[in-house]
DNA sequence: CTAAAACTGAAACAATTGTTGAAGTCAAGC
DNA sequence: GCTTGACTTCAACAATTGTTTCAGTTTTAG
């Protein structure tokens, strides 16, 4: 009841087990080991994909996402939350910054050739 | 001097020559061959791999962006490029609503996990 | 005519984000 | 203790967007 299998981990979080297994390989959610080689995660894995499928929303790719994480203690207080929230909320930010740009190169009535 | 090779092409719109190749592959641009076989563009070629990279900006795959330009005829007049126009712009302003909808549930005040 | 520069296709490689399949191992219930 | 479902690793595959390298061909300038 402490710790979850890959499988408790995918339907929890709505991912595949083979991407739970991909995300843990690539550092994102962290595994103890069974005595048989077996993944267990801590309570919070489900809740770091469901972070990383959101950060994935915004855009950022698996290794930003890992470092993001990084900065996410196992039992995070308001303040580990507010800086993840920060950064997110950042990062949509400078993207929504740049599709405007592009939409203002857009519509500067230059033709499109000179952009 | 009608016609341009891809190492014009590659100058003249600021991509690789490789680039080049492979948007000729994948049908972004068209190419006439010489008894030797090799492209030649015509000279709107540069023009439209340029309007491929602003499509790119705004995050069109290349699949989309070379239906984006079968709509451009080799003349394009301007209700031509105003078509363009319009679909790059609905499709940047898709791509933020997208953003903006990620960010609302960022800040929905429910927890990261719960989205 | 010849030498150099640019071109050719084909294939391998690269990063990204996983999925699929095979063969084998572990865990849980009965 | 046996069966069954879930798990394991490893490798191959997939799509995307090109780059690199190879050996060979064409074009162009002189």
């Amino acid at each position: 009841m402490g710790t979850l299998t890959v499988g408790e981990v995918a339907r929890e979080s709505g991912v595949s087990g083979s991407a739970i297994r991909f995300y843990e390989r690539e550092g994102l959610i962290a595994a103890t080991r069974t005595s048989g080689n077996q993944r267990r995660f801590e309570s919070d894995a489900a809740c770091r994909v469901r972070v990383a499928r959101v950060a994935q929303r915004i855009g950022l790719s698996v290794g930003e996402i890992r470092d993001l994480l990084a900065a996410l203690p196992l039992e995070p207080d308001l303040a580990d939350w507010q800086t993840l929230h920060d950064r997110l909320t950042a990062e949509a930010e400078r993207r929504i910054a740049e599709l405007h740009a592009a939409l203002d190169d857009i519509r500067s009535g230059r033709r499109l050739c000179d952009l």
